[in-house]
DNA sequence: GAGCACTGC
């Protein structure tokens, strides 16, 4: 590289190579042809190949968008979603919102003239309420299919159903080389024949097809035997790294904030014992629970002589993409989420990585220059592992989904066609839980209009409930409100490493009595008065502007949909609530009972909880007011398993009487 | 006394 050339004579690179450049350039053809051929055409593509950004152009100059249409790419995730707009909205020399747009949750950024729409595939299964068989889109294209997320699975499900409809509609499925077979088989069916030619299989449906990527080649290492503590020698390998290897940043995959902070801590203790003339570290965490600030210090640069060292979880494995890393170090670990369907219960473990993880990883090595990856752990032990991650529908909490499929009209969600059908038990459980909120019938149908009109709040069926239940206890405009807060899933206070003592003097400046949800609404509605114009306010009070701020929109969302059912909603009182006039505090919590009563719990003797069935023992989270204060009955929002220890969040406090009130079916004494 | 990562008109 004309590295030289560009000290001495001011050149800078080209932000983007021109995309003729791509190895996708050379296939444009094929490309075009495929897709014009068969109805489902699986893209295997490495990073870099440009599938997401060149093929929806290549379609839409084949002609895909005459007539109005509109090609569809949908991400997994948000960002993606918008920065792959504003980079194709600049190769086509548009502005974003024209030709090409995107479309995320609170951000419509498309218009009539828009014929290329990034958006969520979260947001897609959400215009399919509306339009059953997304008729305005020519071609659909899923990005990141193996990932598998729970919308991605439903969505290929959703696909698979309109493409028998609409012959003419066109499904692009973008994946990594592991999975594309299976879905091929998932879309072709019975027309799939393992033994055909892989380019053409079964002559009608579907085709693979694959891209070459521009990466460079990982030279991967195993231990030789086992490490007894891998955050120990994953320390170890840094430094041999620092005082052996060529120049190049390092980025070290660990499983969470502990072990993070705890090989930071480790580093920069050795590191004082460098020579003083020999380059030095610069570490630098990486974790979704910092700030957005916090995380952009990743992306810059290394000063003059430093090697760069980002220890992360697995955000670094898909979601946030560093350039300049030379060498990874892969604990083979990760935090992964896992529902239990008969406690009901979700946990948080360090599990083994699978081997596509582990080749994921491995890549993060090789985006600039040859790299290398060190895996701490052996040859053997990778070999035990599994080849891909257990999708998010095997191992979730299905209400959400359920509800969704069956407002799509999607009934019988056991003979619905998944990729990979998530275990039965999962399904009876969130169907369980759905009719004992009234959500479905004895026929495990939707009710009219309860059940229907959860399916299209943005929220958790309990909460669901709870909102619809909130009028004829006088609260919605106060449950709108604690319903936003509970949907920033604990990002409201802001977390600070430094002084405990006065983060929790903060926030026992909002305590309210009650509990949790009280408190929410408290934060909330001072918020809106005096701090909604100034992020100082919520420094000041260690509250998450950002998270405030999107608070806002929640509301001013599920307030939409409520007046869109015919429901009024009194502000008037909104800034008044408590003692006095107004609503009172009883009210929010005999409400909140409607919908949580299945999260209910007795306080014992020693500050602990107890199930309701007696038989777990619960604690409540150390961020809940609740953590040391005096209760009788409780009901609360969330219990998951850290450690070896169930800890609920969320939390307030209620009279026993109501659960017998609200939901006499569910604790019916025989 | 503490929690991986995502998402919804």
């Amino acid at each position: 590289m004309g590295s030289e050339l560009e000290l001495s004579s001011g050149f800078i690179p080209a932000l983007y190579k021109p995309a003729s450049l791509l190895p996708i350039a050379r296939h444009k053809r094929s490309l075009t042809y495929l897709v014009e051929t068969y109805q489902v055409t699986i893209v295997v593509g490495q990073t870099g190949s440009g599938k997401t950004t060149q093929l929806p152009q290549y379609l839409d100059q084949a002609g895909w968008c005459e007539n109005g249409k509109t090609i569809a790419v949908t991400q997994p995730r948000r960002v993606a979603a918008t920065t792959v707009a504003t980079r194709v909205a600049e190769e086509m020399r548009c502005k974003v919102g024209e030709e090409v747009g995107y479309s995320i949750r609170f951000e419509d950024v498309t218009s009539a003239a828009t014929r290329i729409k990034f958006l969520t595939d979260g947001m897609l299964l959400r215009e399919a309420l509306v339009d059953p068989l997304l008729s305005r889109y020519s071609v659909i294209m899923v990005d990141e299919a193996h990932e598998r997320s729970l919308s991605t699975d439903v969505l290929l499900g959703i696909l698979k159903k309109i493409i028998k409809k609409r012959p003419e509609l066109r499904i692009i499925i973008s994946s990594a080389t592991l999975q594309a077979e299976d879905f091929l088989r998932f879309f072709a069916g019975d027309e799939y024949k393992p033994d055909a030619e892989p380019a053409n299989l079964g002559g009608g449906i579907g085709t693979i097809i694959s891209l070459e990527g521009r990466m460079y080649p990982v030279d991967t290492l195993f231990l030789e035997n086992p490490a007894e503590d891998y955050v120990e020698r994953a320390v170890k390998t840094v430094f041999d790294i620092h005082t052996q290897e060529a120049e190049g940043d390092v980025l070290l995959f660990l499983t969470g904030r502990e072990e993070i902070d705890r090989a930071i801590q480790m580093i920069s203790e050795r590191a004082a014992y460098l020579n003083p003339k020999a380059p030095s570290l610069l570490t630098l965490p990486l974790y979704a629970g910092l700030t957005t600030d916090q995380q952009m210090y990743v992306f810059e640069p290394a000063p003059e002589n430093t090697r760069k060292v980002i220890v992360s979880t697995n955000i670094a494995e898909a979601s946030v993409t560093i350039d300049g890393i030379v060498y990874v170090i892969d604990c083979g670990f990760a935090k992964l989420r896992a529902y239990n369907p008969s406690t009901g219960i979700e946990t948080l473990t360090a599990v083994p990585i699978s081997k596509a993880s582990a080749t994921q990883r491995a890549g993060r090595a090789g985006r600039t220059k040859p790299g290398k990856c060190l895996r701490l752990y052996t040859q053997q032990t990778y070999e035990s592992l599994p080849e891909a991650t257990i999708p998010e529908i095997q191992r979730s909490n299905l209400a959400p989904i359920v509800m969704q499929l069956k407002a799509l009209g999607i009934d019988n969600i056991v003979r619905f066609d998944f990729l990979t059908s998530p275990p039965a038990e999962l399904v009876i459980r969130a169907l369980e839980l759905l009719y004992s909120l009234g959500a479905v019938d004895d026929y495990a149908k939707l009710t009219k209009p309860l059940g229907m009109r959860m399916a299209e709040l943005a929220v958790d069926p309990m909460m669901a409930k709870v909102l619809l239940a909130a009028p004829s206890f006088k609260c919605l405009s106060e449950m709108l409100s604690i319903a936003a807060m509970v949907s920033l899933q604990g990002t409201v206070w802001v977390q600070h490493d430094g002084d405990k003592k006065a983060a929790e003097s903060h926030r026992r400046k909002f305590a309210v009595e009650e509990g949790d949800h009280l408190t929410y609404l408290n934060v909330y509605q001072a918020f809106v008065t005096k701090g909604k114009k100034d992020s100082k306010w919520c420094r000041d009070h260690l509250l998450n502007y950002r998270a405030l701020v999107r608070a806002v929109s929640i509301r001013g969302q599920l307030k939409r949909y409520l007046e869109r059912f015919g429901i009024q909603i009194d502000e008037s009182l909104s800034s008044r609530h408590g003692a006095g006039t107004g609503t009172s505090p009883e009210q929010i919590q005999r409400c909140l009972t409607t919908g949580y009563f299945a999260h209910a719990a007795k306080m014992q003797p020693d500050g602990t909880f107890k199930t309701v069935s007696g038989g777990l023992t619960l604690h409540a989270h150390p961020s809940s007011l609740m953590f040391n204060r005096k209760a009788d009955w409780v009901i609360f929002h969330e219990i998951m398993q850290t450690g070896n220890k169930t800890y609920i969040r969320d939390v307030t406090k209620i009279e026993k009487s109501y659960l017998l009130e609200y939901a006499p079916e569910y604790y019916r004494v025989s």
